[in-house]
DNA sequence: CCTCAAAATGTAATCCATTACATTTTTCTG
DNA sequence: CAGAAAAATGTAATGGATTACATTTTGAGG
């Protein structure tokens, strides 16, 4: 292996300077950086990154944890990690923790034995007292979720107001009877989706009904909104609407309907959020809400390395990006425009 | 910062037995380990990585090239990965390259300067010779693709039989229009699937057509499996059933084929490849080569760390996993069943 | 209780780069 | 051209662990 040590010989200069050309200090010589540089090529030295991470007392390494990086909508955020930590020259951990708590545990202790400078945590629990302890020790940013009393940086969209932009947008097309499917989470997301629903309603001078509210598992998954589903169907009279917190989860309303012989949307609206891929695969393209994964991404990038930098700027500042609403087929006026 | 220093004077002894401790060795007395192990609680002492690995000249880190994470046929395989390292204590890089060959290259630098031990290639580009460098001086192993004449293990499934397999599946429906969509790329799946493709129809005395083998772009886009489709879908006589070389392929196919106002299976058969996710959201559900993802990226890490630790076993070796045929319901016999 | 091998522990070199501080070289001024 | 300031370079300490080798301790056997 070539060494700096081995480099300095061959230029004739001492290790100091080689380090300092290879870090393009202003202090060596134009003709010295020269010479170094060629003995550099001429002996194809590549410099340890270890070592001099060492001795700098940092990794460039990042850390993204995610409850399941084949889910879509985390895959895409996590590639918005990925393209904007490329640009800065950091390296990214994928840590894919199943929801977890040890596997968060053991990832983010990375952080103390210094292989890793800072993490994104995308929808992550926080239900124990060490995430608190990390939070303040490390330099954390929440991406998609977080925690309202945690002194740590976030970035997502403002899920109650898009929440209440569509829910309103179905009303608007006539709709009244709109059942909401939620997800079995902790998540402030779920949370505000459901806040959101519950609001507009009461504002419309609806009474939210029990019945018109059912739950899919904690990761959204496709049986489990099929069942949810299946008994939001069976109601009497039956909803002319039903808002998905997840794409998939309506995906899963459309299969059930279809099941039925109920056309989407002739007899049953159906919306879903996060516009992943699949939403303008097959008819009826989805009607959801487009949250802007990339750009999260990048953004989370940003926030955590502003603070590894200037030492934790602003700790717990909430960054909304805008959302939008897609409107595609999956919704339209209900059949039989009922009277309010 | 507490250092391996501090506790060995905290604990009366010296680094070395500290260090012997951390690392389990059997030359130290159970009482001392003892003493050493509660000194390390009461400073909350976590090892420096960074600085075992400089000294150990390892990492403990492998890198993880995929063209697109966000496909959901690497992500499963990245989740094996992920899977299988955890296990063995490793970290996974994940590098998404977008097929960039500056990517490529600037990811496996990492392997030159220490940051990481080994490489994972996932479907990655291989007409650069440096890859061949690369692969003769570092740990590397390919997955899903893999390049004939590289000195190089390798996972995946065998891609010509599988194909062989469809296709014959397909025939002995009753079928002997079938058209298929390629891709345009240079991957070794690409080239023997349509040798398989070609060689069955062969085989069963049916000269293979041209216009009937499209391509779709090399990430077999959506859009670019529609274009194809829609060309195959106007040949006359219309092929009676198309073999795709992706599911994504085959979704667009059975998109066009809606178009048209044609009925899957029932006017028209097609098939997929890889058996991802959304092959089971939507009717009809795809019949699809299911490959074992997880297990292919489980088998890459134990391959890659074999080759770390045992100093490269067999350099290049090729490993066949079993793929499995999932008949479902895009596949029927052809309506109006023709003669051979 | 002595001797000696085995077991346990300690000392110091090592991994490879960065950088504070010291030293040398260059440049500029009068 | 002397002398001082500025620029360039060098020397050696440093980061935090591992480990070869040296030394001390322990315990068995006589």
């Amino acid at each position: 292996m070539v060494t700096i040590e081995q480099v300095a010989q061959h230029a004739g200069v001492s290790v100091a300077t080689v380090s300092r050309t290879l870090n393009n200090s202003p202090a060596v010589k134009a003709a010295t950086a020269q010479r170094v540089r060629q003995a550099i090529e001429e002996l194809r030295y590549v410099p340890n990154q270890p070592a001099r991470n060492l001795r700098r007392n940092e990794s460039q390494v990042i850390l993204a944890l995610a409850p399941n990086f084949s889910n879509p909508y985390y895959s895409r955020i996590l590639t918005g990690i990925g393209d904007r930590a490329w640009e800065l020259e950091y390296s990214v951990l994928v840590c894919n923790t199943l929801g977890h708590a040890n596997s968060e545990l053991r990832f983010l202790k990375m952080l103390e034995s210094h292989q890793a400078d800072g993490a994104i945590l995308l929808g992550c629990h926080w239900d124990y007292g060490w995430l608190a302890r990390f939070a303040q020790q490390s330099h954390i940013v929440q991406c998609c979720e977080y925690v309202p009393d945690l002194a740590c940086p976030s970035v997502s969209i403002d899920n109650y107001a898009a929440t209440r932009e569509m829910v309103a947008y179905l009303q608007g097309l006539g709709h009244s009877r709109i059942a909401m499917i939620g997800a079995d989470n902790q998540y402030i997301s779920t949370r505000l989706r459901r806040q959101g629903y519950l609001d507009i309603l009461a504002e419309a001078g609806l009474e939210p009904r029990a019945e018109l509210y059912r739950l899919a598992d904690a990761e959204y998954s496709f049986a489990s909104g099929l069942a949810a589903a299946q008994e939001l169907l069976a109601e009497t009279p039956r909803p002319t609407a039903i808002f998905c917190v997840s794409d998939i989860l309506a995906l899963s309303v459309i299969s059930a309907a279809q099941e039925l012989g109920l056309d989407v949307p002739g007899d049953l609206t159906v919306t879903g959020f996060d516009d992943v891929d699949y939403t303008t695969i097959v008819h009826p393209y989805l009607t959801t809400v487009s949250q802007p994964c990339h750009e999260m991404g990048r953004r989370s990038v940003d926030l955590l390395l502003d603070g590894l930098q200037n030492g934790k700027a602003v700790p717990s500042e909430r960054t909304f990006l805008p959302h939008r609403l897609m409107k595609r087929e999956s919704a339209a006026p209900p059949k039989f425009a009922e009277t309010i």
